[in-house]
DNA sequence: AGGCAAGTTTGCGTTTCCACAAACTTTGAC
DNA sequence: GTCAAAGTTTGTGGAAACGCAAACTTGCCT
């Protein structure tokens, strides 16, 4: 069935406290799917019947307006749970995830949660844990998007993405998964074009590399600078 | 002891599954508390050693940035858990809580929060419900901040509270605590000079009354209208 | 290899909304 | 009743960022 090896689990939070044997069992009842980049793992309004947790790549969520501007609230990083949904008692999923890049993802009918969180020491803890440090983050954000020009909310965006999932390079700090000014534009409340400017001046001053959606992060220090106090030089 | 009655826990969600004998244990090992209106509950980076049942009156949730500007991300009606930053994983609590108005709380050792979820059935499934919505909620004004104008969040912002916690009256629909030019400003990311100027049309156009810091909604479908499609007629 | 789609850059005019400022009103305390 | 503090209103100028537009680059598909 699974060529997964166990120690793949082993070191993630949900199942760091379990034995080898529950995590066997964790992963008999799983299924893999791979999800191309570009491709939907569940859309905003679905029934919620599936949670994942994410083994490679990187998942974004995004929500459509009701005039159909689309908002990117997070992204997820390898390691995590998500569509977890269920364990809020919500009936379907609130936003749709979108693979950021190719991503390979663990699947679990939702029924399964509930025995999961009974049986496993640590499993309910460890997912509430992620659960607020989702909130956390999106709290985060809303008050950078109420108090914070555009060029520090973007400077705040790339800040959080590179930290979260940023590989460290000969160059820099490369962040691994392709990302468009569009999509910048849509987790910062601003513009294309604006962030366009924005990472053209960045550029020219060093502070980071952009090509074919890649971007590497050259001097962290400059970018939180930008961050924090764009006004104050 | 307690001279609460019992019903009154009776008909809330986290308790609307138990019996009039636990609902009695369980008030029995709460405390009730008082705060006048202003006085916080706890602050921003406290340990979470407490958590909390709002019985009556409203608190406001706040943030501070690091350059010192407040940030409301929400507001807790009556009948709703709240402080429950431990059930998450968090040691401290994540925001500071503001009586809105003058307040009855229940309170209890956060220690008994775990003996709560695991003794009475539905006890965490509801809490994490609540843990939910208010998710949803501050995702749902991350897309506001994200997308709309200003005029179009002062009008949701203030529909949402309409809405939680609006009570009808012969006029309109009556906000149930005082609520400054200064504080809506902060809940939608503006300044008061803007709400002020806001609300002095809309007062003009019959859409909503507004003395001292007492807001009375009017013309609900008029608001909704300003809400969603300010820019359209 | 060519052509198309997707993404980016840049310029320019315009709008929104803030920052500053100053007067005014209301409330609550003594 | 008076005073201070808190909250509100309103005006004016200006900056930030958007909207529109058009040219350009890049990658991908056939």
């Amino acid at each position: 069935m699974h060529d997964l090896d166990d120690s793949l689990l082993a070191h993630l939070p949900p199942f760091s406290l379990l034995s080898g044997e529950d995590i066997r069992d964790i992963l008999n009842q799983s299924r893999t799917r791979l999800v191309p980049r570009g491709a939907s793992v569940f859309r905003e309004g679905d029934n919620a019947t599936t949670f994942y947790l994410l083994l490679d790549g990187y998942v974004r969520v995004e929500r459509l307006t009701q005039d159909g501007d689309r908002v990117i609230p997070l992204h997820i990083p390898p390691g995590q749970l998500f569509g977890i949904a269920a364990a809020l008692g919500k009936e379907t999923y609130p936003a749709t995830a979108v693979a950021a890049s190719d991503c390979v993802a663990l699947e679990w009918p939702m029924r399964l949660w509930t025995k999961f969180a009974d049986t496993y020491p640590g499993f309910a803890t460890e997912t509430y844990k992620i659960v607020g440090a989702r909130l956390e983050e999106v709290s985060r954000r809303v008050m950078e998007l109420a108090t914070q020009r555009v060029e520090q909310r973007v400077a705040c965006a790339l800040l959080t993405i590179a930290n979260q999932s940023g590989k460290q390079t000969a160059s820099g700090l490369q962040i691994e998964f392709p990302l468009t000014r569009r999509e910048i534009s849509e987790m910062t409340g601003s513009t294309l074009h604006t962030v366009s400017r924005l990472l053209s001046v960045w550029q020219t001053d060093g502070v980071l590399v952009s090509q074919n959606k890649r971007i590497c992060v050259l001097d962290i220090a400059k970018l939180k600078k930008l961050a924090h106090a764009a006004n104050v030089a």
